[in-house]
DNA sequence: TTACATACAAACAAGAATGTATGTAAACAA
DNA sequence: TTGTTTACATACATTCTTGTTTGTATGTAA
């Protein structure tokens, strides 16, 4: 009955994590007990706290696996591409993030809990802190591609790149948020890609292209 | 000891109100007893089930009164001052809305509620529901400004007044969100009204003023 | 003045969730 | 082969929270 080969623990403790996400999706975080993960994940609550210590810890496991190479990814499509125009790069990667909710479930959750099922609190806080960190380097970024879309002469305005990329963060921001909370609807999901060129046509020289 | 005149209970009725706001804002939705907000309010548990059913009716009762009257708040300052121009009305209106976050510590921890101290599971659902509601008229209005700027001929884009609608209310969501969540930071709170005319002056016509 | 409703306080009962402690069978090392 | 550790399952004690019930003093209407 009781498996203990290395491998088979962590198929064990990958199978908690993606439990805990599940759950966490459908009852949000504070009312999800480590009771009904353990079921989900057809295992006991002694495994879970085997794995980890508590509900913290391993939230912070469900967060960290998808949120870590998030951010790696983000540079590939925005930074690595320095043969095609930095404002097409930019418009690729925010409309690939958006493919990558679609088409992920794991992530799409992982957003889900983290915008609308979780209360930023105690120790849940310094997950906010990290998301707030991770905005940082991520205007950091886009500064960078609006950076070489000036000198490329590609955009359209006198601002500078770190007011666009101040806006085109903020704009991107809302749209996550919309597009998660809106699961039903037909507000954004439907016209996402639409949206996202808009907001970078308004950049874009009209005197080119 | 025992108060009952009506206006008296009113009074405890606010109280509570104002007391659960604290705490949610303090210890979250889901953490916070009805024990805490007794507590709070200087009165007992009894005196909070008198009043409400539950810690939901207590949630939506805090909620409705800030959001019913920001609704209309919003459209004065949008829409019904047609001696401006559009274009700086509706900047205007999006000062004018982080500024009431800024001297309304009412408002401020409302929000704080609704973006990171509370679950959207079950019963709470209908507030995000609401939210998505009144995201969709919001945008509504924003066309509407737009629409009499392209009137006007003060756009600067080819682009249609819905687009820069939705781009414009992705932005500001994004914006509230940020400007919330970073609250220590520095990195919207000191300049939020110079991010707020950089997305504006994208959409003016250069050509003019 | 009486009678009833209001506006709470206080006590009670019950379940639920957590953390820990203990049990145990299999893997693994010696 | 045996001892030890791993990887859990099971049982237990405790705390927290909720909803309800009961008690009661005061306002209010007739």
């Amino acid at each position: 009955m009781v498996r203990k080969t290395k491998e088979d623990a962590s198929i064990t403790r990958q199978r908690i994590i993606d439990a805990a996400r599940e759950v966490f999706a459908t009852r949000g975080v504070s009312r999800t007990t480590l009771e009904n993960i353990a079921a989900q994940a057809g295992v006991t609550r002694g495994a879970v706290y085997w794995h980890f210590a508590n509900k913290t810890e391993l939230f912070n496991a469900m967060r960290e696996q998808v949120f870590l190479p998030l951010l790696d990814r983000m540079d590939d499509s925005l930074l690595d591409n320095a043969n095609i125009d930095p404002l097409t790069a930019m418009e690729n990667a925010l409309k690939n993030t958006i493919a990558g909710l679609e088409s992920c479930s794991i992530t799409r959750q992982t957003y889900e809990i983290m915008m609308t099922k979780c209360e930023y609190v105690d120790e849940l806080s310094v997950a906010l802190e990290n998301i707030l960190i991770n905005c940082q380097s991520i205007v950091e970024k886009y500064e960078v591609v609006y950076t070489r879309a000036l000198k490329q002469g590609l955009l359209n305005s006198k601002q500078n790149p770190a007011q666009l990329a101040m806006d085109t963060h903020l704009f991107f921001s809302g749209l996550l948020h919309l597009w998660v909370k809106d699961f039903k609807g037909t507000q954004v999901r439907a016209n996402t890609n639409a949206i996202i060129e808009a907001h970078m046509q308004l950049r874009r020289d009209m005197k080119k292209s």
